[in-house]
Order: structure tokens, then sequence, then C-alpha cells
DNA sequence: TGTACATCAGTGAACGCGCGTTCACTGATGTAC
DNA sequence: TGTACATCAGTGAACGCGCGTTCACTGATGTAC
């Protein structure tokens, strides 16, 4: 599945059990992440997981962090060219959702699986929070994250595996641009 | 755990491993809602349940239906002495946020098991089309309804999965509220 | 009312599956002298 | 530069687990005459 080993030593075990992973959360989410199946694709006994990770749980968790990284990834990307703090937010909206409708697997296992992810520098939450700094006081970043949050978290659920799967993506798209624009007035208000 | 049975025959052995689906259900989610368990529960052989189920899936769908079935009472009780489109509204997105922080279990078998779950004839989507049609033009009430659904099921998601869990419940009550008073005004907008 | 019989709802034992996890061990590596 | 040795990262085989699912079968039920 991946490169052989020439040597005994692997080089990054622990990061290539992580990739493994993310490649299995990709098609089918969370409960895909399967570890005996990860040190398979690395070339390794599925003994040596243990020496990275305490236990299943463990490496999921890394590879939901590892997801969140993508995602907050996919938000710059749409926040390309933005000069003030409400292209910025519109960006953080955008990407949240494209990325969901893309890579509904790692959308599921960066929020749905068990326990903490590891948390990555940039998430999207931190992109969400500095878009909102630009646009609102201080005491009320907080209160604002939370609404635009929840309305761009819940659409892009109800899109990957709620009701709205049944749309089509363009249906789905231009409902998801008309959130974004009335969260975004939300918080200018 | 169950009553013992008396006959050979059950009585309704379909309904009964429902609400024992239920039961697991309630505690840990749709993965909880193990086949093998309902039946010991039920009080009968593995094998029972096979005159009832195709499989594993549908008796989850099952489950997921009647968990929607008690989410839209939840919702209805939280609309008792409305008498206005818009009281009837705040009962839906209440009710919907209430649920899914008092019984996250069923709230999960509900969304996010796999496969559609059999739809109730009264499910809190209907509640929610039911109290927007006395508020806006017919036309208007799809696309408001994505709006709602949206903010209300993503914060509940965040409440019960996310990172939100960590807020005291007082908190996240009130922030819900402010969720809803918000989702209000911009239907009313 | 009594019997025959088709139908339906259960039984009980067994299967294979692939997983996560554990054991005591060995091969490779790098540092101290 | 060469050797000794501690340390670390792997090996390979095995375990128990509980699940979903299948087999051919039997006990209960209700309807027709």
């Amino acid at each position: 599945m991946f490169e052989a080993r020439s040597t005994y030593h692997h080089g990054d075990l622990r990061e290539a059990l992580v990739r493994a992973g993310l490649e299995m959360a990709r098609a089918e989410g969370a409960q895909a992440v399967v570890l005996r199946e990860a040190t398979r694709r690395a070339g390794v006994t599925a003994r040596a997981a243990y020496r990275h990770f305490a236990d299943r749980e463990a490496l999921v968790r890394a590879v939901a962090g590892a997801a969140l990284t993508e995602m907050a990834a996919t938000i710059t990307r749409c926040q390309a060219g933005a000069s003030d703090g409400l292209a910025l937010l519109r960006g953080v909206g955008e990407g949240y959702i494209r990325f969901a409708l893309d890579e509904p697997g790692w959308f599921d296992v960066a929020f749905f699986a068990m326990g903490d992810p590891v948390q990555p520098s940039r998430s999207p939450y931190h992109l969400l929070e500095e878009a909102l700094r630009l646009l609102v006081g201080p005491d009320r970043v907080a209160g604002a994250a939370i609404m635009c949050w929840s309305g761009v978290h819940g659409f892009a659920t109800l899109a990957t595996r709620g009701p709205l799967r049944a749309l089509p993506r363009a249906a789905i798209d231009a409902q998801g641009r008309e959130l974004v624009d009335q969260l975004c007035d939300n918080v200018l208000r």
C-alpha cells in the first residue's frame, strides 16, 4: 500500500500511521480508522503501533487533529485575497461548508470521533475567531462565534449525513451561500 | 431485563426489540444498539430478530424512527400554550436543543446512524415547517426551514459532542436561548 | 364441538470474522571510552 | 578507529472477544370443514 521499508527502523512510523489513518477516514469516516490496517499500510507489524500510541483511540484522536489541519487549510484557501474582516469571515463559512461536502469522511473524524482530537495550532475555530475579532468588540467574539459556528456546522452536518443529502450539489451550494450571507448580516448588526 | 414471556409467541417482538434498542441507544448512541443484546432483553433467541428485521441496520433504522418520535414529543411539550406561529417556532427551537442535551444518545441515533431512519408521521422537521407556514409565505418556508434547522442542529451537535460540551449546562442553555431568539428574528425580517 | 392442517414465530447450536491487545524476544542504532 | 553496551524500534505468534448471521428444526396458533 505504502512504500516498502528498506531499513529495520521505519523513520517516522508515527507520522506514517496518521497518514494511513487519514486515508482510511477519508472514504468512510472515523469508524473506518482501523489500527491493524494502518500498520499494514505502513508495512509494519500491528504491535509496532503501540510504540507510538497508547491504544486505538489515541490514534484516532491524532487522525482527527490531522483532519482539522486539512480543514483549516481549505478555509485558508477560501480566504485568499480577503482584505477585510467580512471577507475573512465569509471565507471561513464557505471553506467550512466546502470541506464538509468535499471531504465528508474527514469532516466526520474531525468532529464525531469519541474523545477530543489532538488540537492543531491552527484550527477552523481559531480562524473564525480571528475574523470575528476584526468585526466586533472583544466581548462579543465568543457569542458571535457560537452563532456562526452553529449555523455553518449544522448546515454542513445536514448536507453531509442529514436529510439535505438528497439535494443536488448545486442546490446545496446555493443554500450554503445564502446561509453564510445571513450569518454575516447577523454579525454586523 | 424485560418481562419474562409466559407464552411461546411473544406478542409483539418487533415492538419489544425497538424498545430495547431505544434503551441501549439512550446511554451510548447508535453504536450501542446491538442486535443480540436486544433479543436478550426481549427474552428471545438472537435468531428470532430476523423474523422482524432483515439485518441489524434495519433494526437501527427503526430505533432511529422511534427516537425521532420521542424528539417530536419533547418539542410538542415545549410548544404547550403557544398560540401564534412565533411561539410555536420558539418551541421547536427550544425543544430541539433541550432534547439533544437531555437525551444525547437518542439524538445521536436519530441523526447519525447510517441509512435513513424510518420516518415517523410527526417528525421534528414537520413541526418546524408547520410553525413556519404561519409566519412566512409558502415559497419561503423551505429556505427558512434550512436556516433554522442548521442553526439549531449545529448548536445541539456542538453542545453535545463538540467543543461546547465543556461549558456548564446553564451557560449552554443561555446561549441556546440567544440562538433561538436570533433565528426567530431572522425569520421575521 | 372436534379434528386436520397450513402457517407462522420461535429454538439452539454453530460459524467465521477481524478486531484490539498482549507476550517475550531480537535486530539496529548511537554513544562512551 | 574500534569495541562494548545501553537503548530503542521493531518482530511474530497468539489470545479472547462478542458480534452478525446461518442452518435445519419444532412448538404454538388459528381457520376450514
